[in-house]
DNA sequence: ACGGCTTAAACC
DNA sequence: TGGTTTAAG
C-alpha cells in the first residue's frame, strides 16, 4: 500500500499541526461555559449514551478514553458518565436523520486558510494539516537566523525538542534557547529552528482567529513529522533533529508508524517477529521486498531509517465529499422503498454540499458513486460483498437522488444474481442493507472567466424537474405513495427511524412485472436540461429486457458503457494537462488566467485559498474544439457554446476588448447571459 | 453484524 | 477504467 519515493533533494523543514480533541474544541468554542470542563462528543445519544467521537484532555484525565481494554470500542455516553460523572456530553447535530458534519469542516476550513498562508499546505483531514515550510525557513535564516535573536517567544521556549540534554542546574527553557540560538549547529538542524519560531508563530495566530488549540511537529519528512506532532498534547510542539531520528525510531511500536496500525503492521509482527522500527533495521532491502513487493518493501526498508520523500501536495480541499449513514443489527434496511428514502436524505446532503463547493470553490465534481454493505438473511453465501457502482454526476438534487436509486437497483441486482428479482414463492425479501452512502468525486476546477458555467451548474442544481421531464419513473405510483421519499424538502419522513417489521403494501422490485416497469420507462431523452450522460441507460444495458432506447445521445449501442462526454470531461482535461514550458500563449489566455487569479483572491467569503489554481499553468486547453465531441456541444447552451468556443480559440475571440481583459472575471457573454432557470 | 462517518490512496 | 481494499482520524 506504501509507495516508496525517493528522498527530496535538500533538508526540507516540514510541519504536521493537529487540533487538540478538535470536535470539542469546535463545541466549546460555540458553548464557552464548556471550556475547562470535561467534555466529550458523542453521536446517536439514543442509544447507551451515545459513541464518543472527541474526548476532551480534562475528561481524559478521569479515564475517559476513546479506545478501551486495548481493542477496538470507544465508549459509550454512559460509560463516560460513569468514570467521570462531571463530564459534558455533547451531541454532534443532526440532519435529515444522520450526523451532520458541517460545523466541524468549515472550523477545519477556518484553520487550513490560516496554516496555508506560510507555505505549501496540505490538508490531510478534517483536523490535521501538513506543511511545506523550507522555503520560509530558509529565508529566515538568510535574513533573521535564529542566533540573532534577541527575544525569544514563549511559545518557541516551551517547544520540545527530542534528543536534547539539559546540563544541571539549567532550566528547561533554557536549554531549548540555546539550542536553537547555537552558533554552530548544522544546516538541517538551523533549518529546523526556523521551523520552530514560524510554527509557533502560527499557531499563536490560529489560537488567536479560531480560539481552536492544536499541536505540531516540526522535522524533515512528514512521516516523521506527524510521530512528533502526537508527543506532546495538547498545545505544544516537537521537534525531531536529525540527530534524534535513530533513537527515536530504534524503540518506537512498529503499530505506531503511519500505515502500520493495521494489517501490515501485524504481519511484520507475526511473519517477520518485527516489534520496533528498529527491529526492522536487520532485514535486507530484497527481503522486505520479498515478503511485501518492491514498492512497500522499499519503503518499510526506508522508513526504518527515517526515510520519506514523500512531498507535501498543495492541496486544501477535499478530493470528494461522501455521505453515509449505517444500519446496525435489527435496523438493517429490508425494502426497496427504504433505502430509496435513504438514498434521498444522503443525495440531499451530498448535493448540498456539491453546492457549497460550486460556490465557495469554484468546483465541479464528475463522477457519483454508491456504496451499499448488505447481507442475506435467508440465503447461505449470506457474505457476498456488495458492489459499488458509478457513474457520471449530474447536477440537481432529484438527479443525484434518482441515479443513486437506480446505482443502488443496479448493484442489487448483480448482489443477488439471475434470480434476484424472482424469489420463487418467497414474499419475503433475503436481502438486508446495512450501510448506505453516496459520493462525490473526480472534481475539477471550473476554469477562469467561466462564469455563465458556472451559473449554468448552479441552475442545474436548483432547477425543479420540467412537466416534460420524467423524473419519476423508477417508482410505480403506488409505491412512491407509500415510501416517504421527499420531492419537496420539508415533507416529514413517513417511515420510521427504524425498520420496525411493519410491511409496506409496496410492490417490491421482485414483482416480476414491476421489476421490468422499473428500469424500462425511464430514460432521458426528453429532459434537455440534462448534458450529462443518460446513466440509467448505461446501467440497464445488461438487462436481457432492456427495451430500446431513443435518445440520440446513444448513438451507438455496442458500446455498451462509454458514458456521454460532458462539459465536465473537458474541465477535467484542463484541470489534468500538464505544464506547458512554452510561453508562446496568446494574450487573451494569459488575461483569462489572470484574470481567474483576481477571481479567486477577491472572492472574499470563500475561507479556502485556491493554492493550486495559483500555480497552474498558463497555457491553453491542449484541447481543439475539433477533437470535442460534437454532441459535448450540442447539449449545452449556446451561450455557453460560445463561451467554451472563445476559450479553445482565444484568437478568434469575437467580442475580446479591453473592458473584459481588464475587469477579467466575467466574459463578455457572461453580461448578456439570460436565466437558464426556465 | 458495525463505534459511526469520512477521506485518501494503492492495486488489479 | 471502475471497483475493491486498506488505513486513518
Amino acid at each position: 500500500m506504501p509507495v516508496a519515493r525517493p528522498e527530496t533533494s535538500d533538508a526540507r523543514v516540514i510541519a504536521h499541526v493537529d487540533m487538540d480533541c478538535f470536535y470539542v474544541q469546535v463545541e466549546q468554542r460555540k458553548q464557552p461555559e464548556l471550556r475547562g470542563l470535561p467534555t466529550a462528543v458523542v453521536q446517536y445519544n439514543e442509544w447507551q449514551g451515545g459513541g464518543l467521537i472527541a474526548v476532551s484532555y480534562e475528561a481524559r484525565k478521569c479515564g475517559v478514553k476513546r479506545v478501551f481494554d486495548g481493542v477496538f470500542r470507544s465508549m459509550r455516553g454512559d460509560e463516560a458518565k460513569a468514570a467521570c460523572p462531571e463530564i459534558q456530553l455533547v451531541q454532534v447535530p443532526v440532519a435529515r436523520g444522520k450526523a451532520d458534519l458541517n460545523l466541524y469542516r468549515s472550523a477545519g476550513s477556518e484553520v487550513v486558510s490560516i496554516l496555508a498562508q506560510s507555505g505549501k499546505c496540505e490538508r490531510a483531514s478534517i483536523d490535521e494539516v501538513y506543511l511545506d515550510l523550507t522555503d520560509a525557513a530558509e529565508s529566515m535564516l538568510a535574513d533573521a537566523p535564529p542566533e540573532s535573536l534577541e527575544l525569544m517567544d514563549e511559545e518557541v521556549l516551551k517547544s520540545h525538542i527530542l534528543g536534547i540534554r539539559r546540563k544541571d542546574g539549567d532550566d528547561f527553557e533554557e536549554s531549548v534557547r540555546d539550542w536553537i540560538c547555537r552558533k554552530d549547529a548544522d544546516r538541517r538542524d538551523k533549518l529546523l529552528s526556523c521551523g520552530i519560531i514560524i510554527v509557533a508563530e502560527l499557531r499563536k495566530q490560529v489560537l488567536k482567529e479560531t480560539e481552536f488549540t492544536c499541536s505540531a511537529g516540526i522535522a524533515h519528512n512528514k512521516m516523521l513529522a506527524k510521530l512528533a506532532s502526537g508527543m506532546n498534547k495538547p498545545a505544544q510542539q516537537t521537534v525531531v533533529p536529525y540527530a534524534a531520528v535513530q533513537e527515536l525510531l530504534s524503540s518506537l511500536p512498529i503499530k505506531k508508524m503511519k500505515q502500520l496500525g493495521g494489517k501490515l503492521g501485524t504481519s511484520l509482527q507475526t511473519d517477520l517477529g518485527v516489534d520496533t522500527v528498529g527491529d526492522l533495521l536487520q532485514f535486507s532491502e530484497t527481503k522486505l521486498q520479498e515478503h511485501y513487493g518492491i514498492n512497500t518493501g522499499t519503503w518499510l526498508w526506508n522508513i526504518a531509517r527515517g526515510i520519506s520523500g514523500e512531498e507535501v501536495q498543495g492541496r486544501l480541499l477535499p478530493k470528494s465529499h461522501g455521505s453515509g449513514k449505517t444500519f446496525p443489527g435489527p435496523r438493517a434496511l429490508k425494502s426497496l422503498s427504504n433505502v430509496q428514502h435513504w438514498l434521498n436524505q444522503l443525495s440531499e446532503e451530498l448535493s448540498e454540499r456539491l453546492s457549497s463547493d460550486l460556490e465557495q470553490n469554484k468546483r465541479i465534481a464528475s463522477t457519483l458513486t454508491l456504496h451499499a454493505s448488505a447481507f442475506k438473511s435467508r440465503d447461505s453465501d449470506s457474505h457476498k460483498k456488495f458492489p459499488s457502482k458509478s457513474c457520471p454526476l449530474r447536477y440537481g438534487v432529484t438527479k443525484i437522488q434518482e441515479d443513486a436509486f437506480n446505482l443502488f437497483q443496479a448493484a442489487l441486482r448483480e448482489y443477488m444474481g439471475p434470480f434476484g428479482s424472482k424469489p420463487q414463492g418467497n414474499k419475503q425479501e433475503t436481502w438486508r442493507i446495512t450501510g448506505l452512502s453516496v459520493s462525490a468525486s473526480k472534481i475539477v476546477d471550473i476554469p477562469s472567466g467561466t462564469s455563465s458555467i458556472m451559473r449554468y451548474f448552479q441552475s442545474q442544481s436548483t432547477s425543479r424537474p420540467a412537466d416534460g421531464c420524467v423524473q419519476d419513473h423508477v417508482v410505480t405510483p403506488s409505491a412512491s405513495e407509500g415510501c416517504s421519499e421527499q420531492r419537496s424538502t420539508e415533507t416529514q419522513a413517513v417511515i420510521p427511524e427504524e425498520d420496525t417489521g411493519v410491511t409496506y403494501t409496496l410492490p417490491n422490485f421482485e414483482t416480476p412485472d414491476k421489476d421490468i416497469d422499473l428500469v424500462s420507462e425511464k430514460d432521458v431523452v426528453s429532459c434537455p436540461s440534462s448534458e450529462a450522460a443518460d446513466v440509467p441507460a448505461q446501467l440497464e444495458s445488461n438487462r436481457s429486457t432492456q427495451t430500446k432506447r431513443t435518445g440520440r445521445k446513444i448513438n451507438n449501442p455496442k458500446e455498451k458503457n462509454r458514458g456521454m462526454p460532458s462539459i465536465v470531461d473537458i474541465f477535467k482535461n484542463y484541470n489534468a494537462t500538464p505544464p506547458s514550458k512554452q510561453e508562446t500563449q496568446e494574450d487573451s489566455t494569459v488575461s483569462s488566467s489572470t484574470s481567474k487569479r483576481a477571481n479567486f483572491s477577491n472572492s472574499s467569503h470563500s475561507s479556502e485559498v485556491k493554492q493550486e489554481s495559483e500555480e497552474r499553468r498558463q497555457t491553453d486547453w491542449g484541447y481543439k474544439i475539433g477533437e470535442i465531441d460534437q454532441s459535448v456541444f450540442d447539449e449545452l447552451p449556446v451561450e455557453i457554446q460560445r463561451e467554451l468556443r472563445s476559450f479553445l480559440h482565444p484568437n478568434k475571440r469575437l467580442n475580446t476588448n479591453s473592458k473584459s481583459k481588464g475587469d477579467g472575471s466575467t466574459s463578455s457573454i457572461a453580461r448578456y447571459f439570460p436565466p437558464l432557470n426556465r
